[in-house]
This record gives C-alpha cells, structure tokens and sequence, in this order.
DNA sequence: CTAAGGATTAACT
DNA sequence: GTTAATCCTTAGT
C-alpha cells in the first residue's frame, strides 16, 4: 500500500505540479529509530533562479542554497528567525534550483513520540499545522541538510488514499511580499476543510 | 569582520 | 490582535 516516492517523481520539471501532487502525500521519518510521521496538507512551490521568492533567486549560489541545484530528491532543511528548520524537497533535474517547502500536515504515526518532542498533552491541530513546528513533531534537524529521500531516515509516500471530495486549494504564498511580482502566484497549495493546515492566512 | 534582517512561533494583552 | 524571542546567512567593509 504504502510505496515511496520514486526519484522520477521529484525529477519532474513543473515544481508547481510536483507541490499540488504532494497534496495527500505522506512524509516520515525514522529518526532515533522512531517513526513519525503524517499526511501533507499544504505547500508552497519555490521555482528556482526566475522566482525572487526563492532563496536560489538570480541563480544565487552559496553554503546555504547549494543544495537547490542538486537533483530532485534531496531534503533542504534551514533554520528561519534562528529558532525553526524548515523543510523543503528539492525538485527537478540537477542545475534548477527548484523546491517545495511542507507547510503543514495532519499527525498519523508515533503521534505519541510527536506529542513528546512538542510537548503537547494532547492531540491538536497546533502539533504539526506550521512549517516550523512539523519539522519539530517530525524530529528533522538542519543537521538532515541533504539528505536523501530515498533513504530510510526521511522519506515520502504514497499510500494511495487521497481522500476524495477533498479539493486542493491553489491561493498565494506566505510572508513573499517582497517578492514583487512573484508574490502573487498561487503556489500554495491546501487541502480544503482539513483542520490541520497552517494558521497563516 | 561586522551588521542587518528573515519562507515563524508562542506568549502575551 | 500584538510583540518579543533568537541566531544563522548574506552582503558589505
């Protein structure tokens, strides 16, 4: 039922295709041998040198943005404000400096292991709905900074189980405002009526 | 070497 | 609804 992700669905050249399919996937991790892990319910797509939104933007190339142009498949984790990682799945082929950041998901596995590293008492949607506190449930550290999604410490799944009647919801992303034009596309993408999307309106 | 600021969150009022 | 926390990356000297 449940089958990973396979490299040629990262490899894809539509990064905003890659970020509406991600919709309904599910991510987990293994970390300190504990599975966690959730359904996807928001993105947002960051396309590359075109997109000032995009810390790769004008084909910036540094320490941090180097991983962007690897091939699709690969994890981009940076740490935002100081305090929290976020999560990105680099996309398309090697030298486009594509991803998809993992906004938001609906808890699944080792909830209780989740709970702990938030230190929640009790299941709620603030668990794991925000780009900075899922990686928190999910164990993910900047320290996981390219690691392949392929292994079997953070991958992505399909289980096949896509809710239906479930719409995805296309609106413009978060906090890019000073992105110009680019601020405007609708690249982020929810699953309407789930309550475990991100508070960011 | 130094300084400014950020793809956010939690704890307030 | 508002605001402080917090530290790494980047760009400029």
């Amino acid at each position: 039922m449940a089958e990973k992700l396979p490299p040629a669905f990262y490899t894809r050249a539509d990064v905003v295709q890659v970020a509406r399919d991600l919709i309904g996937k599910y991510i987990c991790t293994r970390i300190d041998g504990i599975l966690t892990g959730g359904r996807i319910v928001e993105t947002e797509a960051y396309s590359g040198e075109n997109d000032m939104a995009c810390h790769a933007n004008a084909g910036k190339r540094t320490p941090r943005t180097e991983i962007m142009y690897h091939e699709g498949g690969v994890a981009y984790v940076y740490l935002i404000y100081g305090l929290y990682a976020l999560f990105n799945v680099i996309t398309n082929v090697a030298g486009k400096a594509d991803a998809v950041l993992i906004r938001a998901i609906e808890p699944v596995d080792g909830i209780p292991e989740m709970l702990l590293r938030r230190q929640h008492s009790r299941l709620s949607p603030k668990l794991t709905a925000g780009p900075g506190v899922l990686t928190r449930a999910l164990g993910i550290q900047v320290a996981h900074y390219g690691t392949a999604l392929t292994g079997d410490l953070i991958w992505l799944e399909d289980r096949q189980e896509m809710p239906s009647g479930n719409q995805i919801i296309a609106s413009p992303r978060v906090g890019v405002a000073y992105a110009g034009e680019d601020a405007r596309h609708p690249w982020r993408f929810r699953l309407q009526g789930s309550p475990w999307t991100s508070p960011a309106k």
